[in-house]
DNA sequence: TTATAAGTTTAGACAAATCTAAAAATAGTA
DNA sequence: TACTATTTTTAGATTTGTCTAAACTTATAA
């Protein structure tokens, strides 16, 4: 129908984010501290995106995405997670280094060109960061994450991703060799503090609660 | 010292083109006819471009492009057509698809991007219509170039390029294989309109003055 | 239940980029 | 040279996205 401009997605991205993949209502202020802005921007902002039928807004309730805001929105977190493994795997960037240069790239509009993008790097499900990308119909592979911080002493792990996106976080994570698909096994989980003692390939070091809690994992399986 | 917007680099580049690669002065109205805009918008433009002093203006004299200006007009260029060389040669799009795209992507403002991705695609010196590709201190290749209409028959040429960029004109050479790189012997040019028949690989065929003019030729040299 | 705090919206303003219409400068030509 | 025609600039508005400060609504807790 319309046609949104860089800030709307901006928005509409935020949005979808902030309310857990669509389903929460989200409020004015976490808007506001996502997008880096005020509230009063923000409520004229969701002024326009209600006007366009991209959330449904009332007044001092908060705003909910709706379908058509949810495809906007999934159509740029497509873009943005296909960038980011064309610069990973083709351009050879680290993990920590995409993000920003893919803010600008989601953006850039033709349809024409992500899928072709996307047959290039071989439809790959997920970003480096181990986020799901979305296909055209907006569906995305969602296997079951927990954090590595509820994983158990002596068990075996798969790293499937991150919560903190953060570029301190992901850098110091590489130090470690810590990446989507790397295996941890859990050595010891201290009393104390919680801070576990894993072994990576050869490499056993420690983890504070703090990592432990924003990396993502599966359970180990040998097959598949 | 300053950092253009997305509009202030379309000026410059427009500008740029204009004042045939930085020599001439150019003036309003013609930059009004190329960036789609009106002569008062063109003028209110100016004003800013000479305050960050990316050109020299004095009204009612028309303009020329500081070496600033050139510096940042080039720097687009170059994005421009290096991401037009990765849409051909990597993302296989026809070389009459890929200037739009790269009208977006040119203004993705990472340098070390696309100095990345000048290096994955093997340092090109130009780009699908035959155009130089400036390198990182704005130099380039110019080989002298002529236009085919002024072609002798019974000489061989190789096409270098191309004078109108337009879509109508790149998909009508596409269906004749007339492309950069490609031979082309003259066999005979018609008296009456200046129409000639060409010999294109195995093909053998007539084009109007109107197509000749606008390619662009160097002399057939058996190496290199 | 009422006062206060927290969150949200409105009012009014601003910068960037654009437009139309009118005024001013320059160029072309008799 | 003097009169038009063309080009360019100015004046005044508009749109988008932003801001601060003030007003208003809702939540919290004494
Ligand atoms: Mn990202
Ligand atoms: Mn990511
Ligand atoms: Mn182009
Ligand atoms: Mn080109």
């Amino acid at each position: 129908m319309y046609q949104p401009t860089v800030t709307e997605e901006n928005y509409l991205k935020a949005i979808y984010h902030l309310s857990n993949t669509g389903t929460k209502s989200v409020n004015t202020s976490s808007i506001a501290t996502s997008m880096e802005t005020t509230a009063a921007s923000v409520t004229d902002m969701l002024r326009k995106l209600s006007d366009k039928e991209w959330i449904n807004y009332e007044k001092y309730k908060g705003v909910k995405i709706t379908r058509k805001g949810e495809k906007v929105a999934l159509g740029i977190i497509r873009k943005h997670r296909l960038w980011e493994v064309f610069l990973t795997n083709i351009l050879e960037f680290e993990w920590d280094e995409v993000h920003n240069m893919a803010e600008e790239l989601e953006h850039v509009s033709s349809e024409e060109l992500i899928k072709r993008l996307d047959k290039f790097l071989g439809h790959p499900k997920f970003d480096p960061h181990g986020d799901p990308i979305p296909d055209q119909t907006g569906k995305m592979e969602s296997h079951d994450k927990f954090n590595l911080s509820a994983g158990e002493a002596g068990e075996k792990y798969i790293i499937t991703g991150v919560t903190d996106h953060s570029t301190l976080f992901l850098k110091h994570l590489r130090k470690y060799g810590l990446l989507p698909g790397v295996t941890v096994s859990i050595a010891e989980i201290m009393d104390y503090d919680k801070s576990m003692l894993v072994k990576v390939s050869k490499d056993k070091f420690h983890l504070s609660l703090e990592v432990s809690k924003n990396i993502l994992i599966k359970k180990y399986v040998s097959s598949k």
